[in-house]
DNA sequence: GGATAATCATGATCTGGATCAACAAAAAGT
DNA sequence: ACTTTTTGTTGATCCAGATCATGATTATCC
């Protein structure tokens, strides 16, 4: 499996064992040569978009608690591989607080984006067809991640039909997503596209940080290039003038929807439906 | 939901009870306004790629006999729809013989193809989120589909662990596809995306039918550009190239693969993964 | 079988976004 | 604090593939 050469280490040291929300708070706090990480609140799993999946794992009980899906939770800091493409597969993973991005290459050597991915959210199932990754998870910010052993996941589900169903809903979601993406890459002009990834962003968006709101951008415009097939170049012209025209504002990693209506017709797709 | 003025009918009636193979065969015979319908030779269970699943249903007994997953099977003619977008979800299909064509529009009214699908192929496992078809699914030649009741496949797989594994393969494998279009799309040239789609074809092929293997391909230029995010002219240039170059030779609609090493050189991935 | 409509093919022109270039700003490292 | 590296920004130029146009085939329909 072809790997370009890569300065980042695959820390797979960095994980430990599930520990109280506390210290699991004071573990992923600033670090050094991290100058300002983001500060990682205490984060409830009833705040996790994975809550409902845990808990029928756990029978109906506070899954806060019973931990029965989720054996095992660790941090990772900006830059360590969640897995890498070849890794043989046992687990999957949901992103508790923090973001990845996956990318998968063609023979050549060139990478292609295939998702960030934010608090809730599931990562690794592309890989339980031949229980090897086929992609690469790097993290883009200190994340918080539960570690779900697929075997364990399997024999749970043997006994609770609902968490089956509720799998292969997050897997039919995860084939739409794709579906998304092959109209957005086929089929729009790159103004679309920025609106349109602008757009998604809206579910992870902040509302308390300022008058409008706002959204940490973690990853580069680079990768978000790379993400909507366009070049770096493209992407800062089309935000440069998304904010002359008054529809974001962007300071340093923070961008600001100051008028999402005008977003949302940008996309191509009408605001109601998403 | 959109749906453009289409001159097609959604011809749920086509669709019959389950009978035998002589007499399916008869029906999918020539038929009136279809001048040369592609022949339908008998098409044992054996030669399907869900014979495994379709075993596993039936506790390791020969499926074609005890039919245990598959309560339903129906002829569908070219033009016809398989399912629109919008339609309730109950079933998912499996093309015993033919291919299918599936689709999905952004709300402006354009439309993405998302995949051609062949023998032993599953579709609409996208809908299963949301229990609501979101692409259409319509069909390029007389196809002959297997129809699984989506409930009773959830039944089935309670008592039998090894079909639910089976299932999230296929829905792991769905996943993949989707990255392995969004690398094409996003970034691939042409004349790759044109040579891995030919490339893609060859688990198809039929080495039967001269001295190089042939592919009939029942989709239009048109189709396969719009897969590919190309145009039509485009497609029509980049196949008259291969043909020129002695990769490919093109006799209406038949494709044959004269030197499929150069071609895999096209993809720009190496010719021994994939 | 002959009219009509899709589909396919190929040439001429145009353009959205890539590429190239040069610098500014921010991070990271010492 | 100061250097080095990475990331972001903006302008000038270029080109792969879109668009436009026209005719040739091939299906479809009555």
């Amino acid at each position: 499996m072809y790997h370009p050469a890569n300065m980042l280490t695959h820390n797979g040291l960095a994980k430990c064992w599930i520990y109280p929300p506390e210290l699991e708070q004071l573990m992923s706090k600033p670090y050094n040569r991290t100058p300002s990480p983001p500060t990682l609140e205490f984060m409830s799993c009833k705040d996790c978009d994975m809550y409902g999946m845990c808990r029928l794992a756990s029978n109906g009980e506070d899954a806060n608690v019973t931990n029965t899906l989720v054996k095992r939770r660790f941090v990772l800091r900006r830059g360590e591989y969640l897995y890498r493409s070849g890794d043989t597969f046992h687990e999957i993973y949901a992103v508790r607080h923090g973001s990845i991005k996956t990318y998968i290459y063609s023979n050549d050597g060139r990478t292609q984006i295939t998702g960030f991915h934010g608090r809730g959210e599931i990562i690794g199932l592309d890989a339980l067809n031949g229980m090897r990754f086929a992609s690469e998870a790097i993290v883009l910010e200190t994340t918080n991640i539960c570690e779900i052993s697929f075997p364990h996941f399997l024999g749970l589900s043997r006994n609770i039909p609902d968490l089956q169903d509720h799998m292969l809903a997050i897997m039919s979601h995860a084939i739409l997503r794709g579906q998304q993406m092959m109209l957005l890459l086929g089929k729009k002009n790159a103004t679309e596209r920025l609106a349109t990834y602008l757009m998604s962003l809206s579910r992870h968006i902040d509302k308390n940080k300022s008058s409008h709101p706002a959204y940490k951008l973690t990853m580069s415009r680079r990768d978000i290039a790379n993400y909507l097939g366009l070049t770096q170049e493209t992407v800062c012209r089309i935000l440069a003038r998304f904010q002359e025209d008054g529809i974001i504002k962007i300071e340093g990693k923070y961008i600001y929807f100051v008028d999402m209506d005008r977003l949302a017709n940008l996309t191509s797709e009408s605001p109601t439906e998403q």
